[in-house]
Parts: C-alpha cells; sequence; structure tokens
DNA sequence: GAATTTAGGTCAATTATATTGACTTAATTA
DNA sequence: TAATTAAGTCAATATAATTGACCTAAATTC
C-alpha cells in the first residue's frame, strides 16, 4: 500500500471514529439526564428491536459479562422502563420487554439517530444507502454477534 | 415514518454498532497484549497520522479532559513509543511524534484496519467508497472537531 | 515592564465501572 | 436421578474518568 493509499485510508478511519462519536453524542447527553450511560442504551434498543430477548440473549449480543449486565438491568427494570413477560416454553427464561416509558425513552434515544441516518441517505445519491449497508454488513459479518442477531431477526419475522 | 422503515433503520443501527465494534475488536487483542487500551491506539493513531501534534491539540480532537489523558500518554513515552520534539515557535508546546517502535506499534494496531477496508472498497461494487466516505462525513460535519481536523489536515499538507 | 493568559504537568479524592470467582435457586434435559 | 442451564447475587480487585486544586515556564497583552 503506498503513502497516499494510506494518508486516504487513515482520513477514512477518523471519519470513522468521528461519526460514530457523533452518533452516540446526543442520545449520550439524553442518558445523562437521567443518571444513566451508554449500556442502558444498547440494552434498550436491543429489547426495543427483539421483543421477548432473554437475558442469555442480550448477554450474547452485547458481548459483556452477566455480572457486568446486572446493575445496568436491573436499574432499568427498577425504573420501570423493562419488564419480564413469563416464558411460556421454558420458566427459567424471562423474556425481557419495553414498558411504555421504556418504548417512550427509547424514541427519545434512537429516533434521532434513525431520523439522522434516514435523511442523510435521503439526501446522498442513489444507491448511498446500499453501498454503505453493504460495507458496514462486511465489516460485520466476521463476528458472531452478527450472525446470532441475524437469526434472531429471521425468528423474530416468522 | 412507518413501522417498516423503522425496523430497516433499526438493522442498520445494529449493523453500526457491530461493524465499529469489529473494527476495534483486534486492536484491542493486541493492545491487551501489551496492557494497553483503546485511548493508547487513538493517540498513537492521531500522532502518527499528524506528526508534530501538540497536546492541546490531542485533547481537542480526542475531546478527553487533561487528567484523562496524562497517564496514557505518559506510559507510551516511558514506553519509548512517543517522543516529545521540542517546538521552535513556542516552547511551551510540546510536539508529539512518533518513535520507530511507536511507528511499528501503530502499523500493527491500525494496519489491518486499513487493510481490512481497503479490501472492502475494492471488492464492493463502484462508488460504495465514495458513497460511504459521503455519508460519514455528513455524520461528523457538525461536530466541532470535524472542522479541527479539517484544518490540521490542510495545514500539515502545506 | 508588569499583569494576564496559555501550554503543560501533577496530585488527591471521588465516583463509576468492569472483571473474576464463587455460590445459590429453580427448571430443564440426559 | 444426575447433570446442565438460566438467572441472580456477593465480594474483592482493578481500572478508569472526573473534578478541583495547584504548580512552572513561556508567551501575550496592557
Amino acid at each position: 500500500m503506498d503513502e497516499h493509499r494510506k494518508a486516504e485510508l487513515n482520513q477514512i478511519l477518523v471519519l470513522f471514529y468521528l461519526a460514530y462519536r457523533t452518533f452516540t453524542d446526543k442520545p449520550d447527553q439524553i442518558l445523562s439526564k437521567y443518571h444513566l450511560q451508554r449500556v442502558h442504551h444498547r440494552i434498550l434498543f436491543f429489547v426495543g428491536h427483539f421483543p421477548g430477548l432473554t437475558i442469555q440473549q442480550l448477554l450474547t449480543v452485547l458481548e459483556v459479562s452477566k455480572q457486568a449486565l446486572h446493575r445496568p438491568l436491573k436499574q432499568l427494570v427498577e425504573l420501570g422502563l423493562i419488564r419480564y413477560t413469563p416464558a411460556i416454553h421454558d420458566k427459567r427464561s424471562r423474556l425481557l420487554t419495553l414498558t411504555d416509558a421504556g418504548q417512550a425513552l427509547e424514541q427519545e434515544l434512537s429516533g434521532g439517530q434513525r431520523q439522522f441516518l434516514d435523511q442523510i441517505f435521503r439526501t446522498a445519491g442513489e444507491g448511498a444507502e446500499e453501498a454503505w449497508v453493504h460495507i458496514m454488513a462486511a465489516l460485520s459479518e466476521k463476528r458472531p454477534a452478527f450472525h446470532f442477531v441475524e437469526d434472531l431477526r429471521r425468528n423474530t419475522d416468522e
């Protein structure tokens, strides 16, 4: 790889870093109002997107330890943002869903991100969204959690 | 926004999350071998990409407090990965550059990221890189650090 | 020239968080 | 019945960030 291309890719690495930070910035500000952190947003988002997720599944997608998830999840339940619904097939599992308040906060946190992306995709040229998604999927697909989430989605869609 | 589009954008949010995690995963593994963290990679990357960066500028792009930067930067200097070169114009400033060992580690950390991106862009369709960059820039451009980095780049190029 | 500001360095206290390991209960599966 | 699994919790340790204070030396401003 020549120096010019390396410099070009470095600018791209900077963009990736800044874009991700910008992306989590507004939600982080909202979270801090409630004394919550990034991990709380992740929990709310995944439970909102995959209603009925179990704790085990949540641990798998977030790739954190059970002990690390314990406190933030407990807080969200105590705040009345997440509730357990009993699982019929396996009474050991606890199915996670958002309460109305949880849905409202999730919307407050992720809604801006969705609108921001939607607006950028709409103003970008034809096929830009597909290209972006293709590249992000290529970046993700070596990851075990990627396939796990794909399987989750397929099961949820049924 | 209808439910279908919301679900579509949620999948995209998942991709963003997973792509970024995948992206920092290998470097994080390498860092842990040296008992270093993400912030050390960021420092090495930005100093490597902008040789002669001052501490103030580094604080601005990383958006951390002086005290938060202090320890990891000190460690990198003590490990012989980063060196101060005296500033002629302002003797208060300390210009940061990578040592040979620092360049080697930076290459080990970011080189894989650059190659990974380069390969994906090459196998993606025509214009995919431009589209991706356009979108990531749109996501970044509201950020003060984005313009700061743009200015830095212009000054470095001169 | 004196006063102020700026770049950088450091210490201490507090707070937050993650990690490892161990242990428990209840339910399911082999 | 025995072994495994989902979930919950405690404790100890280590890591990290944050706030606030204080310091030196160099540069600017008045």
